[in-house]
DNA sequence: AAATATATTTAGGCAAACCTAAAAAATATA
DNA sequence: TATATTTTTTAGGTTTGCCTAAATATATTT
């Protein structure tokens, strides 16, 4: 299992909750930022390798087989940003790219380890689930911000948008994972304020 | 700089030490376990790049580019090395493998705060010293076991022998890092014993 | 010094993973 | 429905890093 093909079953992973007859070749093409050609290419291979099922023009969903590496996967990339954020003083925004990279690292003990190092923890510091080893996630009931009503109060457990700038603009606000938040007031443009 | 590349030079580094007139290609490919003329291609690229001095038919030495990527990687295995068995509950015989491996993740941020988590160990487990962020090495004076007298005594800090079988056999025997060793009695076939 | 042996390089190939441009299929529009 | 547009696939290239086999240079023997 090359890098990249653990890259593009993550990926399919991902999609195919919004595209669940099938991920088309130009969206994972777009999502890799990659080239719809390339796309064909290694989806034509991950098929006869038997990871996914892909039919000409149809579009690709993972099969078991290939869910369990992509869950693998995720688990890793989960494990490995809650190691950056507690254990060395990562950013929330820092970490993404470095667990991008350490995601991929071989090692069956290392991810154990890793894990029973960290406390078991169930979820990651963005506030997603980490599959355990059999590959079974917990889902958690999330509301949009937007869709609190004002008096209203939350806790964040996650966010959606991970840019660099958006997860600064939070840490400038202090909002954590935890954070208590309650809607003030909502202005007619759709203007909210923190507790 | 790619995984291989990384390789190479870190491994001119190691065998230079006994060849500092060049490294051979045919002693470079069996150490990398690769072919002669893989290793002319890829030292004639790195000559190109400007990490090594290469002169067709005498071998290859680092420059001082080349010996400070080197040095960076050696840094990065040997501190992943100390996180494994001082954090991670590796032990001797396997920690190798997988910083192998994660001595090519890419982000200076990561080595800067692996080393403070790790409280900037001097050492790896294997006794060899830990590059510094500028790359400097601390020298040891080493002896050889077999260069002890009867009734000497020595620290134990590091092996030559790497291979499983050998650590595992020090594990038995309770040998490990600033372990005292001295030796009782020499037979006269080269026999030592420890306490 | 000539002949033999060894080490190294060159030449030509292969697989992975990417690309562009052209062809073919599917979808949307007039 | 026929035409136009978009999506997807195919065909042909490129780069990286590896390989084997053949050619060439160096080293060792005799």
């Amino acid at each position: 299992m090359t890098f990249s093909e653990e890259n593009y079953l993550k990926s399919i992973y991902s999609l195919q909750k919004d595209s669940p007859k099938g991920v088309s070749t130009n969206v994972l093409a777009q999502y890799l930022e990659s080239k719809a050609a390339s796309v064909t290419e290694m989806i034509k291979k991950l098929d006869e390798k038997g990871f996914v099922v892909y039919q000409p023009y149809q579009g690709v969903l993972l099969n078991k087989s290939g869910e369990q590496v992509a869950l693998k996967v995720i688990r890793k990339h989960r494990l490995w940003e809650t190691f950056l954020a507690k254990k060395l003083d990562f950013s929330w925004d820092e970490i993404h790219d470095v667990a991008e990279q350490l995601e991929h690292i071989k090692s069956d003990k290392l991810i154990k380890e890793l894990d029973r190092f960290l406390g078991f923890p169930t979820h990651d510091p963005h506030g997603d689930p980490i599959p355990d080893e059999l590959g079974n996630v917990i889902k958690v009931e999330k509301k949009q911000v937007s869709e609190l009503l004002p008096g209203e109060t939350g806790t964040c457990v996650g966010v959606n948008d991970t840019s660099s700038s958006f997860l600064q603009f939070l840490d400038q606000q202090n909002i954590k994972l935890g954070t208590e938040i309650k809607i003030i007031h909502l202005q007619d443009f759709d203007k909210s304020m923190t507790v």
